[in-house]
This record gives structure tokens, C-alpha cells and sequence, in this order.
DNA sequence: CTGTATACTATACATGAGCATAGGAGCCCA
DNA sequence: TGGGCTCCTATGCTCATGTATAGTATACAG
């Protein structure tokens, strides 16, 4: 699939955009006229990708142009909870809290551990890029590493911060110069941060 | 849509199924042998299901039939190409600088306009939440308001900034203390910032 | 009883389309 | 220096294909 010339990624190029736009392959004529180059060239072109795996043909049919291994391969998406107003006292997962369900690249949720995503309040992690009103996508999770971003459950708030452990106790540090860090022995961990989205 | 007649079903029955195996649709005469029925017979056909609406097919185009409203359409979530290293000089939409599809919520790019995606690079506008290896979610437009954060082509560099008219000048501000505002009176608007989209 | 729609057959024609032969120019590799 | 690859022109063959005319038969609506 690689080993493709300048000339060759731009026929292929127009192949694809072809089919976007017509949803039916072009014709050998059409992709010459497309490059005003001869039939003949045009068709050694085809050839060529056809050689090198890119195309497929059927022998003597029109418009039988088929892309082998189509660039979008089936990035999967899945399906993850939006939680909303966390209410102080409810459990977080209680079914009260579920706003809506958002798409997230499949990638992201790699590891087959749930997921969920909440609403980000306040400026506490503007230094890390996180604004109000981010969607946060948090991997479920009661553990977490030194420094990473954590949704963490504070005596009944929760709140996203970044996680150290100390000798005795935990930080949760905000990324806001004007935020002083929380020490506390008792919290506990609901997920870590795995991606941040946001619409203007 | 429908009051389609028994056999004119069966036809685009036959459609559908031929183009999911062949990833092209039939011809006239492929249609035609598929029933044992004449040319003409299977071309009355294809005639009625496209002022049914059903069908839409381009006048002495071989293979040209295209299914209206396919099956089912309600993707919440789109495709768009993520562009990758945009080199100076060259066309930022041409095709070197591909570098995958990513998929982003169908609510973002709500108008029909088309979106891209960009790798951001640089802390320029890191006040406004958006960090070095976020994927910027960008709306294609000629031009903007003021104060949108767009992406600009600036003496063949691409760049994110928030935009701003002047007198007889365009400013391009960081949101970044340490960088300064550029002015300008040629510049380029390739696209506005829709969503930002962050992996941990 | 007539007009209009469906569902065909049979035949025809101009152009569309895949494929081929012949050849040229430039390039890199051995 | 020669062979193989890319990229192209020009011309042509043959069959595929969309479209058309003319006609048959059935059914249903006003």
C-alpha cells in the first residue's frame, strides 16, 4: 500500500474524493479527463494501484473501481454516560445523574474498563487546560498514580483534581495558583481523567 | 417512498443487495438479467423508482444509481479528516497532509459546512485551555467574527490565534502573555475553532 | 369507456467504456 | 550502455450501456 508515486496518490486522491461525492466509482475516461491525460494513461494508472493492492478491478465491467482497505477503517466509537448535577450525598452512579450518553473514540476507552464523563465546574485546572464547562471522560477507577488527573469523592463533593500521595495522607492539588491543595486521609478515588472535550 | 408496487421492492431489493457485495451499483442490463426481464423492463423500472424518489441515477452515466436515503442514516457521530504536519508552502487540504479520519459528535458539526482537524502545537494559546497535542475541531469558513479563535494562514504558516478586526488591519492574539499580538493586512482564514479534543 | 399506471417483449442506435498496440521521453540501477 | 520503471500521446477495436420507439397485456379509477 505504500511505495505509492506523487502521481499515483493524487489518482488515488481522486478516486476517493469521486466516489465521496457521487458514491459510485469513476470511469477510466473520467479519471483521465479529470488529469487531461490520455485514456491509455489514465488506465496504466489504474493498473498500477491495482498492482500495488490499492484498487480492485472486475475485468471488463464499467465503473468497477472497488478501494481495497478504504482509509476509514471502523475507528469504533463507544457509547459512555454523561453525568450531570452531582448532588452532595447520592451516589455518583445513582441513576438520578445521568444526563445523556456522548460518543467518545473507541481508543480512548481502551482497556475494557468503564467509563463515564462529567461536566467540569470552575477554574480549579485552568492551568492544565481544563475549563468550566469541559466534558471530562474519566475511567473508572478506586486507584490512581502520583500526578494523575483524579475524580475524587470529598466528604461528599466531588471534585477533579490531580492526585499525589504523601507519607501519611493524600494531596489533591488543583492547577489554579488560587487553590491551596487539599490534604485529607480519607477520599476516595472514582476514575481517572483520560480525555477532555470541549465545544465552542 | 413508499407505494411502491410489489415488484418495483423487488428491484430495489435487488439494488441494495448488488451494491453491498459489489460496492458499485448494476447496470440497466445486470438489472434486467437479474429477472430474466428485457432491457427496457428493468430501465421502466429503475424510471419509476427514481420519480418515486427512491433512486437517483445521472443521465447516460453508466452504473450511476445511487440509493436515496439509504437505510439508516442516523450516524450521531461524523467523520472528519485529521490533518497532520502541515508543511510551509504546501496546500494545507492537500492530500500528503491526510493522516487519519477521527470522529467526532454529530452536534458539533451541525451545519452542513465541512470540519477538519488539526494537531495543536506550541503553547500559544494555552490560557485558553488549549495545549500542545490537543486535536482542534475546526469548522472550513473564509471568515470569522471577532473574537473567534481560527485558523489562519499567515505567510504560508498555519496558525491557531483569536482573531480580531482593527482599523485597517487584522490582529492575531495568543492567549499566551509571552507571545505578542501579530498585525497583519494578508491573511488568510482557513477555518473556526469548533472543539477542542484532549487525550490522556 | 377512456385515461393512466404497471409490467413487460423485441429491436435499435449512438455513445460509453475497457482494453490493446505502438511509441516516446525521462529516470534510476547495475 | 542497456534494461526496467513511470508517465505520457494517439489511435483503434469491440463490447457494454443508457436510452428510445413501438407494441402487448392487465388492472384500476372516474
Amino acid at each position: 500500500m505504500k511505495d505509492l508515486t506523487a502521481r499515483q496518490k493524487e489518482i488515488l486522491g481522486f478516486i476517493h474524493e469521486y466516489i465521496q461525492t457521487n458514491n459510485y466509482p469513476p470511469t477510466v475516461r473520467e479519471t483521465a479527463r479529470a488529469f487531461s491525460i490520455s485514456v491509455k494513461g489514465a488506465y496504466d494508472h489504474l493498473k498500477a494501484l491495482e498492482k500495488k493492492g490499492c484498487i480492485k478491478t472486475s475485468e471488463k465491467r464499467s465503473r468497477s473501481i472497488e478501494l481495497v482497505a478504504p482509509p476509514e477503517d471502523d475507528t469504533p466509537v463507544v457509547q459512555i454516560p454523561l453525568l450531570g448535577e452531582i448532588a452532595a450525598g447520592k451516589p455518583i452512579f445513582a441513576d438520578e445523574n445521568f444526563e445523556r450518553t456522548i460518543l467518545v473514540p473507541a481508543d480512548i476507552v481502551a482497556n475494557r474498563v468503564p467509563h463515564f464523563a462529567l461536566h467540569v465546574k470552575g477554574d480549579s485546572m485552568i492551568d492544565a487546560g481544563i475549563l468550566s464547562g469541559d466534558i471530562a471522560i474519566i475511567e473508572r477507577s478506586e486507584t490512581a498514580k502520583n500526578g494523575d488527573i483524579v475524580v475524587a469523592l470529598l466528604e461528599e463533593n466531588v471534585t477533579l483534581k490531580r492526585f499525589y500521595i504523601e507519607n501519611n495522607r493524600f494531596r489533591l492539588q488543583a492547577e489554579n495558583p488560587r487553590y491551596a491543595p487539599i490534604y485529607t486521609q480519607d477520599l476516595r478515588i472514582l476514575g481517572r481523567l483520560r480525555g477532555i472535550y470541549r465545544s465552542y
